[in-house]
DNA sequence: TATAGCTTGACTGACGGTCAGTCAGGATAT
DNA sequence: ATATCCTGACTGACCGTCAGTCAAGCTATA
């Protein structure tokens, strides 16, 4: 095989993406760095020598996917254009994902078994946009449009519900249940956020 | 290695017992088919003439570990004895599990290199714990302690919350932050569910 | 032209899964 | 009673796949 050298950070990128493509095609578990190597003509001690195990580069195509969301997320909470209610829409209806990433993440990765990559993006999406949620919810309260105790912990709460109810394909709801569970949530956004009724109505 | 033969019933229990004492004990991934047959002293194909692959016994692990729970909850829901308090108490809280399985569940199980098994028993356990759960809620809006307007989906999203949020390994919260997200799912329960305030004071 | 950084690919070992064949014990025929 | 056949549980050598290793080779550049 023809020998190609690149820089580090190059190299580096172009594994990244290869397996983010991998992973969300076709799953991290059905993703063999034979492939990926395959995919990028290079051998099997390239990918060793950017990283130590498949583990790892799991770790790196996370972290990447949530990069991107969570930008989006903080994007969305520093507008002024928008208001608090479209805000709150954009990251919690289940079905509008504006950006592409996302659509990536509740199309394709959750068909099959990617339960090791679906947590790890999953448990560190709730800690990395509770935060900026919060920033939302605050200027909720500040207008009197909400009223909670504890803004950072209810919202995780609420986010780990809406992630694993909806955006992760572990439940095969049919419409009809999909739309009871999204009626339901709307009545527990409501309350526990103290809320006017009806605040959500983009869940109807 | 002497040959022995056992019946068909019983050599199956066996093999799943095993199995979940070692999925339970090291993990799902870290258990290998030649370690179960050789603690069993059987041979490989003994293994494969009972369960057609290792995902498959996964699956009846689950399920096994899921019958004992469901019981234990469905018995707390039908005794007349306790309060509706009391029965909450003990499905809800965090840190009771009075029941050995769910013992089993929350201390080894959950360890990391799980996913795979989490995610089946999760699943299942909201779907099928949620029912019952109803049940308990059902009785309390008979006694007007509760008002909810969808109790099935609404407790399948608390569920869904305080599953991934506690009972998971998944967040690794200090003594503190874990008493922070108990108050906030307190509030969360009482607003949601619509009873009075301090109704689930057992998560104060 | 020396060397640090990058790349190669043959190799290893672990593990899930396969399959041809073994064997005890029960049923049936003589 | 006993020879023959049959079934269902069991065996273990073998296979393919795949993550991970390593000694050696190339190449940019100082």
């Amino acid at each position: 095989m023809p020998r190609v050298t690149k820089n580090y950070k190059d190299r580096k990128k172009e594994i990244v993406d290869t397996a983010t493509r991998l992973f969300t095609t076709i799953g991290y578990e059905n993703t063999t760095i034979e492939r990926i190597i395959e995919e990028m003509s290079v051998a099997k001690g390239t990918f060793y020598y950017y990283f130590p195990s498949k583990e790892a580069i799991l770790e790196s195509v996370a972290n990447n996917i949530l990069d991107d969301l969570i930008n989006n997320a903080q994007g969305l909470a520093n507008n002024t254009q928008i208001s608090i209610s479209q805000k709150l829409e954009m990251i919690f209806s289940p079905t509008n994902n504006s950006n592409k990433t996302a659509q990536e993440i509740t199309e394709t990765l959750h068909h099959t078994e990617n339960s090791k990559l679906h947590q790890k993006i999953n448990v560190n999406l709730v800690l990395r946009l509770s935060p900026i949620l919060v920033e939302i919810i605050e200027q909720g309260i500040n207008e009197n449009l909400f009223e909670v105790e504890k803004p950072l912990e209810t919202v995780q709460f609420l986010l780990v519900g809406a992630q694993f109810l909806f955006k992760e394909q572990l439940f095969s709801w049919d419409k009809d249940e999909y739309k009871q569970r999204r009626l339901a949530m709307k009545q527990i956004l409501e309350r526990s956020l103290g809320s006017e009724e009806d605040f959500f109505k983009f869940l109807l």
